[in-house]
This record gives C-alpha cells, structure tokens and sequence, in this order.
DNA sequence: TTAGTTCTCCTAATTCAATTAGGCAAATTC
DNA sequence: GAATTTGCCTAATTGAATTAGGAGAACTAA
C-alpha cells in the first residue's frame, strides 16, 4: 500500500467540505482529487463515478441533519419540539449549504430507503403526534412540514430575501408561530 | 446572412424545451446546438456562455409563471385567489418541470430585478391583502407563502411522496386549506 | 453592378472534467 | 523472499465550453 491513505471516508469528507465551499452543484472528481493530492484517476479506486460521490455527500448530509434533528428534540414536545426541530433544520442549511444541497440530490429510491431521510422525517411525525391531528391529516401535515421547512430555508438561501429589509430570522419565527397555530387549529384536541 | 435562422429567441425556446425533456442541471450548450442542427460556436454569436443560457430560460420561465398567476387570479380574491394562484404555480412546474428548475436558478441582484420575479410575489402580495393581516406581518407572509409553495412542489417534483399511498394531489388541497386558515387566523377582521 | 461591409455559421484548436486501461512499486502473505 | 495485492500513477479518449479566425451570402452605397 503505498501513498497517502485515500479512503472512501477521506473521500467523503474531503468532498463535503468542498460542497460547503465552492457550491454544491460545482462539486466535482477532479477538485476532490486536487485537494487530496492525488490524480484523478486515483479516486475510481474508491468510487464508481462522479455521481457517486454526491450521492455519497447526500447521505452523509442526511445523516448529520437526522443527528442533529434527533439531539434537538430530546426532552421537548409541542411547540417546543416543533422550533428546536425547525430551527436545527435551518441551522444546518447555513452552516453547511453544500450538504443542504446535497441532501436534495435525487437518490435512487433503494438508497434513499436506506438513507437517514426516513428517520428525520419519521422524527417530524413523531413531532405531529403531539398536536393530535385526525387520521388521514398526519401524511398531509409531513408534506405540509416538510414542503415548509425546505421551502423557507431555500428561499433564504437562495438570496430571495435580502431585497426586503425585514430579517430573515423574525420572519422565521412568524412562520414557525403560524405553522403552530395552523397545526393546533387542525387538531383533534382543543387549545 | 446565411444559414437556417439561429436567433437569441429561437435559443432560448429550444433550450427551455431542452430542460424540460432532459431536466435543467443536463442542459448544455452543446445539446442545444444539436438540436438545432448547429456546431457549438455558432451559439456563441447570440449567447455570452453556457450560463447565460441558462439566464435566459431561468426568465423565460418566470415571465411564463408570472402570466400564468396574472390569468389565474383575474376576478377572484380571498382563499379562491389563493388556491388559483397556488395552483398554477404548481401546474407550471408539473408541466414544464425543467423550467420551474429554471426558475429556481441564481440570478445576480440586477437581472433579478428586471425578471418578473417582482411582479409574481407582487401578486401573492396582493393576495394578502385581502387577510388583512397586520403590517409587519405582510412581508413574513409573503416568504412563508412563497417557501410553502415552492417546497411543496419540489418536493413532490423529487418524488418525496412516492413512498406513501395518499394521492399528493390531496396533501395539496390540504395545504391550501391549512394555509388559508393559517392566514385567517392571522387576520386583523374576524371570520 | 461591383467593391466593401456585415452577418452568420463553420473549422481548428485549447482547456478542463470524467473515465478507462494498464503499469509499477510498496506492503502483505505465506 | 517469491507471489500477490493494493494504491496510486501515466497515457489516452470523449465530451463540453470557449476562443480565434475564415468563408460565403446578403446588404449597402456608389
């Protein structure tokens, strides 16, 4: 074995740092190889092909939002739940933009399966069972989440809000508030 | 002037055709030259580069969105406004999957300005006001809406609603339900 | 009508990313 | 220590983006 130790997992995180950097849709085989110190070449040891490689920077970013989902929720329920969900959400889009783009690349339905998407969304259900909603609304009220989240986080993202001078972040509570108000409005139970 | 009659205009149509058939991120230069039955070079008389390309189809798009809003909520107001405006936003990406991409794609400040970016969400601005919400609230609703929208569409667009039987077109209706109650809720006039 | 100008598209050539084939030397195995 | 495996390299191909420069047709002005 000669060389610099390349491995998958180098791989991985090397190319994940990269995404945060230069833009996840820039990513690529040859920047990854660059920054290792190796030939390009070098890396089809370890990857099948470009592709590969964002999908493998997909799931691990599937993997740290779910952590970091499941570590906000500990301890809370309601509201409380809800915002310490939505806001480790958001807070990793910043943080970590090339993953969060990542995170949205269309895997193949098996590995998606296998991904950690499953288990992040399985915690937001976990969070809609608090507020009770009738039967058929629980799947309507994930996309509903779901859709929300992403939508908003997106959008900021994107730079779609820099044009009004009202902060992003008050506008994120509002819309938090309201998605609560929304969800309690829908419940079986009354406030 | 010789040749078969490339312009910007021809360009542009054939590229958002493009995206809609092979998706807007596997959009090139070179395909549109194909298609067109032109060499590569020949396009770089009307275009800039690859990313005014893709410019040009990002607003196209959005004139195509904003028009569709502009028909679908003549004469109407209040929730049925809502649910048309909503709607055409999501039959536009349903039917032309690679330009809502498009739509989505980063314009500089400038270019963003001058799209009919502006006079879409001057639309869903003018939706709100018929919930009268209070002032400050009006702008975080228009992000909330916006977010809503957009992450619902792409979500259902990536296939994220595959996996569970309930029709997505349902989940929909619901969302639009729940928003508009949402919004009431919100509102300075009572029900 | 013709010489000059201007378009419009082409060929040739470069650069960079993705990917395959095949090689060589260090590390490992027995 | 010979055989094998492993890890990375060089060489080469293909395809996309882009630049430079050319040739012919249409337009223009005398």
């Amino acid at each position: 074995m000669a060389g610099a130790g390349i491995t998958g997992e180098r791989i991985t995180r090397t190319a994940a740092e990269l995404a945060d950097e230069i833009g996840f849709d820039k990513l690529t085989v040859s920047a990854v190889a660059r920054r290792l110190g190796v030939k390009d070449p070098s890396l089809y040891a370890h990857i099948e092909n470009a592709r590969e490689l964002k999908v493998r920077v997909a799931l691990l970013a599937l993997e740290e939002m779910a952590d970091r989902a499941a570590a906000a929720l500990a301890g809370r329920s309601g509201k409380d739940a809800l915002v310490a969900f939505a806001d480790a959400y958001r807070d990793y889009a910043k943080e970590y933009p090339g993953r969060y783009a990542a995170a949205r690349f269309e895997l193949d339905p098996q590995t998606a399966a296998g991904s950690a998407g499953p288990r992040h969304s399985e915690m937001m259900r976990a969070i809609l069972r608090g507020y009770e909603l009738p039967e058929p609304d629980q799947t309507d009220a994930v996309r509903f989440l779901g859709g929300a989240f992403h939508g908003y986080v997106s959008l900021e993202m994107a730079g779609g809000f820099r044009h009004t001078p009202r902060e992003a972040d008050a506008s994120w509570a509002w819309t938090l508030d309201t998605l609560d108000l929304a969800l309690r409005s829908r419940s079986r139970k009354p406030a």
